[in-house]
DNA sequence: ACCATAGTATGGTCTGACCATATTCCCTCA
DNA sequence: TGAGGGAATATGGTCAGACCATACTATGGT
């Protein structure tokens, strides 16, 4: 006979998770309620403090949960949704352990970078933080500063395509590309290639062109990783890839 | 005066995540090896086994090591690499907390799938898995066995675009959105448009024609999440979204 | 050679204690 | 009456030590 199923031995700390998961779809419980304490947890649950302890590491690493010590009303465990910090760690330790390569993560970078940016250009979002990093970058005398900025306009293009997933997606990739990006800043020696893409992207979002956005981005990152990303192509075009336009899909 | 730094206290289980990641990045740890037991790690830490189990819990949450017990040599902590489980787990929690809406997950897989099957087109991947699954589907007699081989489907597609990034969200936001799926399945009553839709996406990537590939996804997914999905367009076609081709990026 | 049994190392769980922190309460003093 | 300051208290963070179930390993008897 066929069908058997392994045997699921259910840690404690798991059916502490399991609970808490349920007490969020049941009852509704969302963003800024709070959880009992560790104590009273574990009292109710019926398993030590420890297993309480472990689910709310879990919890805590999933982006879900924030503990704060001490007394009062900001005390205890509360319930947040911080999916980009998660995910950062979740990337930083595969890339560490070599299972991802550069060249996926700056792949989907280029991916949900270009995605972001057409959306973005086609909904005529509010473009008012976008178009203030550029002028902070611009502005800027010193490549912290430039770096700092050119990491608040990135991040305004993902906030503009106003999906919060795939800004989280973005958030995490950039910030698991910073060592790189640093490096990359510094070969190129200067900022003023990078400000040129910028203001293309930014005019091309403005302008409601998602097309031309997505190929200013795509121009940008091949600037900035050259030779890691593989836009999909048919036709070949000038070999900067500076005007490099993906075949359909980016 | 400004630059305080806010007064940061390290728990003493993110000590013990910080140095194995050191050990990872600098003495090569990597997939397949095994941490020493608990208590002997506890014990060359300077650290309580709780705390070490803690720093156990983060590390399994985010799919790097996996702990078998009893003795011998399976036995122990094992570092693995599974991204796609941890995304699971992250998408899932942050949906039920409401923090991210179902179209938002929607657009965010119709990104990754149309860029999947982008890729695969113009690659020329192995397409064997995907003909496979396609040819089973068709002989499927059953809703359960059409869905099971309809995700080794969208599997394949994602495994085929060779980046293990993309495959890993693919996978996690398919297993987010699998309620959902079951409805949409049941909702249509039949799945001949369904099939008729893979047909189409299997041709188009077979013939590396990445543009036809993108769209027939994007057709495929508007099918089964109607109203859902928002691609930014320049210009309308016919309502159907059938042939619904994006401005410029999926 | 084989098999049953004892030994042992592992993760999983629990208990109970103590510490650092931060709020709340209340008493003292001006 | 008001303000200041310390005590009480509740929180998470940490630790030590014990016990359990598990699963391999070694041993010894057949």
């Amino acid at each position: 006979m066929s069908g058997w199923q392994p045997v699921r031995r259910t840690r404690a700390f798991e059916d502490v998770i399991a609970q808490i998961e349920r007490r969020i779809a049941d009852d509704g419980l969302t963003v800024g309620d709070r959880l009992p304490g560790e104590r009273q947890l574990a009292e109710q649950l019926r398993v030590s403090r420890s297993s309480v302890r472990e689910a709310m590491r879990v919890l805590e690493t999933l982006g879900v949960v924030s503990s704060q010590v001490g007394r009062g009303a900001d005390a205890g465990a509360c319930l947040i949704s911080r999916p980009a910090d998660a995910l950062s760690d979740l990337l930083r330790l595969h890339l560490g352990l070599s299972n991802l390569s550069l060249a996926e993560v700056v792949d989907a970078r280029l991916m949900i970078e270009q995605w972001s940016a057409a959306h973005a250009a086609a909904q005529r979002a509010d473009l008012s933080a976008l178009t203030a990093a550029l002028e902070r970058m611009d502005a800027s005398t010193s490549a912290e500063e430039f770096v700092e900025h050119d990491t608040a306009f990135h991040v305004a293009i993902a906030e503009a395509s106003g999906n919060r997933l795939t800004t989280a997606m973005m958030l995490s990739l950039r910030d698991s590309l910073r060592r790189y990006a640093v490096g990359a800043v510094e070969r190129l020696g200067d900022t003023a290639g990078l400000m040129a893409d910028h203001h293309r992207i930014h005019r091309a979002i403005v302008a409601g062109d998602a097309a031309g956005a997505a190929a200013a981005v795509e121009a940008h990152l091949l600037r900035a990783y050259p030779g890691i990303s593989r836009p999909p192509r048919t036709e070949e075009e000038g070999p900067d890839g500076q005007h490099g336009r993906l075949d359909r899909v980016g």
